[in-house]
DNA sequence: TATTTTTTTTAGATAAATCTAAATACTATC
DNA sequence: GATAGTATTTAGATTTATCTAAAAAAAATA
């Protein structure tokens, strides 16, 4: 079995995340951007990655992962999200101060390790932040989505897709600051017009219209 | 604060453990034995910790553990058998499957982490081995131990530690039934070829060899 | 379409940890 | 104390992941 440094796990987390949520093929500059690092050092590790057939990539023309690549990335961040479940509910750990240990952790090499663990925690289905645990196979429960309209009042959910890709209606997200995997909940109802003050992102408090509402998708837990 | 990466604290680990268990003073050779490299990449390396002040060295004269190195190397062990501890008590892990996870985990960095492995825990004091945990200012609770070798004839005792945690004596000493708590009583000693016949437990008598025995740690009360 | 701007790649260096082969220092033996 | 043998260090390469600067390709704009 060919092995990845922590090294080419993050490259392979990244770039997976960058085409999930945005463009499925992910640029260069993009992915330096993510990586914190050079668009030069991108290019040297993507030619490295492709030769290991766990990206597609022609030279100008972006990187796809590839279903191995995907794979890959879909356990490391199985391994990320139970260890920070591990984090909260066993040491007690704040929801805000997991992310830096759960990126060590997650490059720990051991199948059993993770299994076990994974039974230690019964087999929880979402991380502290409510995003969804792949399972062994790199299957995550697929999560109901609602519009932001049937969302209940008080309650944490998340973005997971748009009603309405019209240019629009997506710049207005971007104004806004709402985007795929956005944190959003409703703190009350404007019942004359149909409009909703929310907050996002746990700060940023905002009023959007009915229709815009409407065209949200978010989690229904 | 100096950082140390993994190699360098698996370094100082492996001379701590040869300047505890022999000469105070570690030769690159044996060194390189320990790490299972080259000698050239032991004096490549000792010239770096050196530098760092956390060995002392002088040419041809071997390496001596500093007082700050030998603090890092405790702590690497503590992680390392804080992990153990969790693995076989949390995680069902066997005995004899925790050293290569726990050589992974112990590198992880997080002093807050840490501490709450060992609360979470309980404290514990020793390891699944019955090596004892230093803790958080790398001291460590002494109990004296003996090889069963040394016990006299028709004395309780019981077992608190083994000196060879190889895979294979872990797993002869699940087959006979021996692990840590076990009482051990000599019964006989067989002059010839230094085995011994014992009974664990006050139930099961078995004769074991003298090699067996000198990796077997009893209490001396 | 030609030119400018942006993006991406290549070239050449650097640092960490390792290697092999050769040189040097120490130790033991005659 | 000279010499043979062992231990250790140095010299010179290699690999991985990174960098800066320069070149090349693609995209945007005039």
């Amino acid at each position: 079995m060919i092995m990845f440094s922590f090294v080419e796990e993050n490259y392979l987390k990244a770039i997976y995340h960058l085409s999930t949520h945005g463009n499925e093929s992910v640029s260069t500059n993009a992915l330096a951007e993510e990586m914190q690092t050079s668009p030069a050092s991108v290019s040297d590790m993507i030619a490295k990655l492709s030769k290991k057939k766990v990206v597609d990539y022609q030279k100008y023309r972006g990187v796809n992962i590839s279903s191995k690549g995907k794979d890959i990335a879909l356990q490391v961040i199985r391994k990320h999200r139970l260890w920070e479940v591990f984090l909260v509910e066993k040491l007690k750990f704040h929801w805000d101060e997991v992310h830096d240990v759960a990126e060590q952790l997650e490059h720990i090499k051991s199948p059993l390790l993770i299994s076990r663990l994974d039974e230690f925690l019964g087999y929880p289905k979402h991380d502290p932040h409510g995003d969804p645990i792949p399972d062994e196979n790199g299957v995550f429960a697929t999560i109901k989505k609602v519009p932001l309209t049937e969302l209940e009042l008080n309650t944490d959910s998340q973005v997971v897709a748009v009603n309405d890709s019209s240019t629009a209606f997506l710049k207005y997200l971007d104004k806004v600051g709402i985007s795929i995997g956005t944190k959003i909940r409703i703190d009350d109802k404007n019942e004359f017009d149909g409009s909703l003050d929310i907050t996002i992102n746990q700060q940023k408090k905002l009023t959007i219209s009915q229709t815009a509402a409407e065209n949200i998708l978010v989690t229904n837990a």
